[in-house]
DNA sequence: TCCTGTTGCTAGCAGTGCTAGAAATCGACG
DNA sequence: CGTCGATTTCTAGCACTGCTAGCAACAGGA
């Protein structure tokens, strides 16, 4: 029984390292850069031990982007209890998930641009997913104008900043002024549609 | 002389072959479906004869993004011109931007998704993408406020249509509710910001 | 000490973008 | 008309990718 237990520790022990290893060589090099032979290396395992904890390459980057939302929601969270009022709660919430995706990228990639199987608007998303999701909701919902759905607003906010980001970072938008885009943004859905 | 210019007349015409033949595949059967080897058998000539047009693979992707920039930038148009007032053609050009990326998956990745050497945010930009960013420039002129720059508005405004489109066509929203969350979009610009 | 079942490995498949060097083609000229 | 020379095009291959079949080594139990 407890050899048993060992032995499970040490597989999710391995499967943790796999993910860190995964997000590290990410964040360092792209994830150009990660490939299963060299992700194996980095672990110093074979290859094959990869597909015995995740179904694909994709699986392994599913998992790095789960955690890349805990993540985010903690930083988006920080952002938002340490805002004064409502408006400065969205602003500042806005800034803080732009400021990740530019010191994140890699992260940001496998969270929101890249293909990915993992289930994201249904209920069976992810815990990490939903409380990055909530952060934003939180601070949206004050700002939300009668008739208007609280959900599809934070969505709709939602997009402003990641098309914003991807964007810029894909050098389809220029790096300069970049902060008054995002106060353009924030400031047209603090002052309330229709 | 004329033979030589016959030459380069076929040599124009098989370079305009590999583009259509490349967004073709790409639209058909995605741009993973889209190989060296896939697009030489397509054009029936050999491989190397795509290198000998484009310096690569990226190359042609970014040749079928040029074109389909000029397709856009029609749509855009025949959507602004067609609306009446200036609220009107903000929502009918937002509107007609997020159809041609429902539309035009493939061709939509190639513009504004999948990585591009290609200039975009400087004067050196090709001109079918100027162009269809003037079609949004023309419509977000109008309603820009007091203090607030046309150019910064227009791409924070076109950000937002490439947020929608974009994480709803990867899952990462809900599919239903799109109209609602271009409307509060569309709403939010409109009404001024500040 | 032997057996058995799990674990991780080596080796390999089918595919990718891309390229060096051979082969074929075609216009120009004796 | 036949040959040469240059350009064009192809064959074959490289180094790499994600992924997997099947073998070797090692563990615990009898």
């Amino acid at each position: 029984m407890s050899i048993q237990q060992r032995r499970e520790r040490e597989r999710a022990e391995r499967e943790r390292l796999i993910v860190t290893a995964a997000r590290d060589l990410a964040e360092a090099e792209g994830w150009d850069a990660v490939t299963t032979r060299r992700l194996a290396a980095e672990i110093e395992y074979s290859q094959p031990v990869l597909y015995s904890h995740f179904k694909g390459k994709g699986a392994i980057m599913a998992a790095v982007a789960v955690q890349g939302c805990a993540d985010l929601a903690v930083e988006l969270r920080a952002a938002r209890t340490a805002a004064k009022g409502t408006r400065e709660a969205l602003a500042a919430v806005g800034r803080a998930y732009a400021d990740f995706a530019r010191r994140r990228p890699a992260l940001y990639d496998a969270m929101f641009t890249l293909a990915t199987d993992l289930p994201f608007a249904t209920s069976e998303a992810p815990a990490p997913l939903k409380e990055a999701f909530g952060e934003l909701l939180a601070v949206v919902e004050p700002i939300t104008a009668d008739g208007e759905d609280t959900a599809l607003l934070t969505e709709t906010y939602w997009a402003g900043l990641h098309g914003l980001v991807t964007l810029m970072r894909s050098g389809r938008l220029p790096k300069r002024a970049h902060e008054e885009r995002l106060a353009l943004l924030i400031g047209h859905f603090a002052a309330g549609g229709e």
